[in-house]
DNA sequence: TTGAAAGCGCTAACAA
DNA sequence: TTGTTAGCGCTTTCAA
């Protein structure tokens, strides 16, 4: 059995109450006896019981707050649905989480929101927050007043959040450059789609993917990254262009949306299936690509779980106390083919 | 706040206790009081609060066995690292677990395990079965008298053992096929190099493997079959042969060990990074092989995982009830590059 | 067949 | 500064 509180109350012959005043620093303890109380912990290797302690403060009600922008792309939808999900679990366990979606990226509308949860007394906010100053601001106006802030899937690293959970798109980025070169020939011609060029998520996935692939494989001939500012009827339009001008293109990466675009202008030129593409996220839409042959790897971000872990980690750190180790807290890049859907 | 049993009780007019044994069919309980406590509990939507019922049951101190075989193999070394990382987390939980590994696959010794975690009066058992009749009986023999069995990474499908816990390798050897085809050239060469032909896990990671490639990418020439018994030095001088033979190589699949044997042989040829190299398990030295490029893609069985989760099903079972879905409880296959590991 | 009560490990309000 | 106590939701023993 492990040690537990009363044992180590009756060996310093204090009570259990004083025991957790002074192992959670929480004051009104002399500091002779604070200090005893941590050697004997210490020594016995206490370490407090999880269950017990989710017991005791489940008597306090808490509440999260969860805002979560252009919910309506496939993406942000298994987004939601991973927040939803982990709302259920954390339901079971007396927190009570507040989901606010909106359709759009809007500061105003993310602004009222952010006033209407923090009236409802939130005691933890889960964010994907536009990028904007006066955003910036009122998060480190609700960090000041002890509310853990954490971001996802974007995210505002000058802002005094608790830590940031999404994709490492550097090294997505990367990933698609080492896959791209297990794919192609030494001399292929590879091209670049992207979302939005200002977007840093995007820029960073094709930044990446083109110095990564300029250094593994030099003989790869990269073309100009080109936007298709994540619009399906742009991309299909890029790539009918590409084809045209190139026939012998080996190779698209597609770092943000648009990828359907790009499948339906490769079937109509009957190069799907050849020229290999690599895409992100595992949407029912990609799935279908996939399977189809069309979209060749996707590289996953793992949606779900940038729904459900920023819930989790605000649960960890209000009922037990447990602060993120990281102030970045990426979550994997997944590799998809249509075989380990 | 969620239902509890002590609304139930107010509700029904009876103690709590009546409703416990009620809901969980103790017995001791008249059936039209049953019936009526179910009917409120129903209508109230009522459900269990784990983590109460965790704190209750946590005086009964538990006990789980588990025995590893091939423990100094790298690939089950990860899986021993799982189950001790899991046995520290259920320690907080006042769970005891048992670990006993074994160098071999030697079933005479497996059921002096076996004897020996029985006489200490264990609650539940994970094993990595050998394949041998008399374990088989065993296992029934233990399954028989209530205590739950959790196979994992080996099967004994006909065994009453509780689940499985490994990887489909089925499905794993279908992914190699469509990574295979993505890689290599639609009438390159591939070679398979397997551990034991017998071996169960073996065969059908190679089989799968074949059909799936001939069926997606029929160009493709696969040379046959060739076992290296899970020993670098044959699966070296294999290689040897292979590319003394077939300078045009493409590609080799690795389905069990052996693949530091090929990567030399590979190497030695100043074929590295060119012939694509699929092989098994995210292990130090297939990091090591990965990071220099000579194997292109590794399929991980998610091993760490194969340690832990039929120690955290066992627990479930044991204390919470919880039955596992399904009798098959197949790892996630993973794919890692350089890139994402 | 049912109820009462103790207890799992911990927290927090209150009293001393 | 310290101790006492009630209580979180549930299980289980003991009496009735």
């Amino acid at each position: 059995m492990a040690v537990t509180l009363k044992q180590i109350a009756e060996i310093a012959g204090v009570s259990r109450g004083t025991v957790d005043r002074a192992l959670h620093d929480r004051g009104r303890v002399s500091p002779e006896v604070a200090e005893r109380v941590r050697r004997i912990a210490e020594e016995l290797g206490y370490h407090p019981n999880a269950v017990g302690q989710a017991l005791a403060r489940s008597r306090k009600q808490i509440k999260i707050g969860i805002i979560v922008q252009s919910a309506e792309t496939p993406t942000m939808k298994i987004v939601v649905e991973g927040a939803e999900q982990a709302a259920r679990a954390l339901q079971k366990e007396g927190v009570e989480v507040v989901i606010r979606t909106m359709e759009s990226v809007d500061a105003i509308q993310e602004m009222l929101y952010l006033d209407e949860l923090m009236e409802m007394g939130i005691h933890g906010l889960a964010i994907t927050p536009a990028d904007d100053a006066i955003i910036c601001e009122k998060l480190n106006e609700i960090a000041d007043q002890g509310i853990p802030v954490v971001t996802f899937n974007a995210d505002l690293p000058q802002s005094r959040r608790m830590c940031f959970v999404g994709q490492d798109n550097a090294r997505a980025g990367r990933t698609a450059a080492g896959l791209m070169a297990l794919m192609v020939a030494q001399d292929g011609k590879v091209a670049t789609i992207t979302g939005h060029l200002r977007n840093d998520g995007h820029r960073m996935r094709c930044t990446s993917f083109s110095e990564e692939l300029r250094c593994i494989a030099p003989g790869i001939m990269t073309l100009p990254i080109q936007p298709c500012f994540d619009r399906d009827d742009c991309a299909y339009e890029l790539t009918q262009h590409l084809l045209a001008e190139h026939p012998d293109l080996a190779g698209i990466y597609v770092a943000a949306n648009g990828q359907h675009g790009v499948c339906e202008a490769l079937r109509e030129a009957g190069r799907d299936g050849k020229v290999r593409v690599i895409a992100y996220d595992v949407t029912p839409q990609n799935i279908d690509e996939l399977r189809q042959g069309t979209i060749s790897i996707l590289i996953d971000q793992t949606a779900r779980e940038q729904g459900s872990r920023p819930l989790m980690l605000l649960r960890d750190f209000i009922l037990y106390g447990r602060r993120p180790e990281h102030s970045f807290c990426y979550t994997g890049i997944t590799l998809k083919t249509r075989y380990n859907l």
